[in-house]
DNA sequence: ATCTCTTGCTAACGAACGTTAGTATGTTTA
DNA sequence: TAAACATACTAACGTTCGTTAGCAAGAGAT
């Protein structure tokens, strides 16, 4: 048996323009567009909405939100740095896997925000990112990692990790762990063999 | 002593062209826009080029063939896959660190093309990518690399090296060379100490 | 001296944009 | 049964969009 959840209006409208902002971006994407999928007029969707940048900001902090509260797993790692990193390379490619379209939007279109959403954005993304050079920092104190420069080495991590979203498919093969255990992976030992 | 060459105004506007569409996007930036940041009217640009979509066809087939030039090295390279695979990434990153705002346009900005231009592209990195895969593989069944998913192995080697422009500065401490060998020297060895 | 090329202008076109006002209808709540 | 809410409509607003037509002025070539 099944329990079908009604979702709201609003809801349904932020589904089909988180689709349409991946696939033509949000300034290309009209409200006609959106109306059209929907199958309603235009103006129908101002009795849900407020603007259409409402709906941009909705789907980028409700994503903002979602890499935060993952992050709670990679805090009750105890084990070494390199256990920490893999956990949040884990935790970080399940929230992107678990809607890639959002994800989509969440990296691609954030910079259409207006203020102060979006500094308030890219406060959050330095934040967020800070957590990922800590562990870089500790494992390379501790020996566990090789000295390297924390930011080229965080950003070359986030830019692996943040890709999947361009070629995760949830009924391929491989499940959501599966796919960061792989990245974490590579990106701790490498892909030569020793 | 420093020789001045005189750039077309269809040059000119491509460049300014090409720093608006990485700042705000192709669908965001009008030709209204861009004819002021060149101090002129937005009719004017039309006795230079043909339309807006034409500037973004530019930008986007010379960064293609800027990126299949590069390539001709790497197919000197006789020595291992390794070693091959070093100078594809570092080819690769000097291409993008040669010019960021236009690697930021033909990176993001393609999906704006038109038919058959869309087509045509996506054929292009098809193949290119494609390149990397043979390389991935040729290591593989030689012994050099480890076993992996050649494609899941290829994205994200791209999507490390395709981020460099989002961070990368000319007037910073590293040179591209160097950018290249650091990536390519992570991929291949991996964070951790053994 | 004439021709051509480059560069730019004003004026305007039709289309599309995001959004608002005002209204109607059915459904849920009190 | 009445009030409140959810949902959608038509009509239209002012603005911006990419682009064209037609014209003009200066530079370089023949």
């Amino acid at each position: 048996m099944k329990t079908v959840v009604k979702k709201s209006r609003k809801q349904q409208i932020e589904e089909k323009a988180t689709t349409l902002f991946q696939s033509r971006g949000y300034a290309a994407t009209s409200m006609r567009n959106l109306a059209q999928d929907l199958g309603i007029e235009a103006a129908s969707l101002y009795s849900h909405i407020k603007s259409k940048e409402e709906i941009l900001q909705r789907i980028c902090f409700r994503m903002a939100e979602e890499f935060y509260s993952a992050w709670q797993e990679v805090d009750e790692e105890t084990g070494g740095n390199a256990a920490k990193m893999e956990k949040a390379m884990i935790a970080h490619v399940k929230v992107i896997t678990k809607d890639t379209n959002a994800s989509a939007v969440f990296f691609n279109e954030w910079r259409h925000l207006s203020e102060p959403f979006l500094s308030e954005f890219l406060a959050m993304r330095d934040d967020y990112e800070g957590r990922f050079k800590k562990i870089l920092k500790d494992g390379m104190a501790s020996g566990e990692f090789k000295l390297v420069d924390d930011k080229f080495m965080m950003l070359t991590i986030l830019s692996s990790l943040n890709w999947t979203h361009n070629w995760y498919k949830p009924d391929g093969s491989l499940s959501p762990e599966e796919v960061g255990k792989r990245l974490s992976g590579l990106l701790l030992n490498g892909l030569k063999n020793n």
